[in-house]
DNA sequence: GTCTATATAGCGATAGAC
DNA sequence: GTCTATCGCTATATAGAC
């Protein structure tokens, strides 16, 4: 929006980085630009000087964290050999130890739900694009002879997004108290193969 | 906490009707008393009459709703023999159908993620009461021979619980245009019969 | 039981000095 | 690029007449 020195960009990257945490606790509507200029150490003019609007600053937020859980992502799949159900299982894992994560993006999925939500075209296409390239990913897979051959890799994709997304809603409202891997671990076997399933 | 005339019971009814669809449209944030009270041809402070607080009036709307979807299941079930399998699936058709329902509980509960949201405790304790329901549910099952006997069904309620908030978030972001009941009946298939999966 | 009128506070955003 | 000061709006909730 304005320049591009090395103190504006640190000035901008850590009020995404208060950001993502004060909406992943409070969701959009429930947390103001005072407190999140509060928290990040700086006036609320001084903010809105970097974010013209508080709609900007969330669309900010989730391509920058959108971003980073994409390179999580590769990583893991580079970590994990080649297993693309390994990487998944080992992206679970990395978001129950520091769950800012998946609060932020189930708080503002479901909140953006509602038509006139500033996020509402974000979280549209954003869904269609993880279910596209997770259907491609379940038909590689379904190829190399990973996933059974019956199954339909579009509808694997649509319940392993759906298992992840509701399985982390009840992490988050029992309070951590809750394994994320094991439901999804699970699924992805049995997509695989029907006896290995404990 | 009023009176029970008649006509206070109507209105009160009324009231929690209109609020139902304008939650489940714009979360409770989202929408402010003055609106629920036009919606439903009333004056605001006359809304305030039966509904002291807004925290409370959606507890009211919870509880109300809760016990309708309740009754829903008992019957869904009810009209499909004896099949807990069928009466979900029922159910999520059900939903389908008329999605403000599950607008509505995908919406408060993601919104209810933080600790301090009115609905918080509600939720926590509903999710912990629903997992507990369904987990009998598929024990029972499985001592009929329903269920694969190597499951875990307290694992099985929290994969379908997960997959059915999971899927609806899905169904509303794309506006409906997706299949509700399939990926549920495919989880609920590959849990009795691995040969059954489609 | 329902209304008009209003209290009180917090919101996002702007104007203009430095 | 950051500040002080403030605008205009909307929110929940209350007081008191009818």
């Amino acid at each position: 929006m304005t320049g591009t020195s090395r103190r504006g960009e640190a000035r901008r990257a850590q009020v995404i980085d208060v950001a993502l945490r004060l909406f992943a606790e409070h969701g959009f509507r429930g947390v103001s630009l005072a407190t999140i200029a509060q928290e990040a150490g700086i006036s609320e003019p001084g903010l809105i000087h970097h974010f013209p609007t508080k709609a900007g600053l969330l669309l900010a937020v989730l391509d920058h964290y959108e971003a980073a859980n994409h390179e999580l992502i590769l990583a893991a799949r580079e970590a994990s050999g080649d297993g693309y159900a390994a990487a998944w299982l080992a992206l679970a894992a990395q978001h129950q130890a520091d769950p800012t994560f998946i609060r932020f993006f189930t708080v503002l999925a479901a909140e953006s739900v509602a038509r006139e939500h500033p996020a509402h075209e974000w979280f549209v296409e954003r869904y269609e694009r993880v279910r596209t390239v997770i259907s491609e990913m379940f038909a590689a897979a379904q190829e190399a002879g990973e996933v059974r051959p019956e199954l339909d890799p579009a509808l694997c994709a649509r319940q392993l997004v759906a298992m992840f997304d509701g399985i982390q809603l009840q992490y988050l409202l029992a309070g951590g108290a809750l394994d994320l891997v094991t439901p999804l671990r699970e699924l992805l076997a049995s997509f695989t193969d029907s006896s290995s399933r404990a």
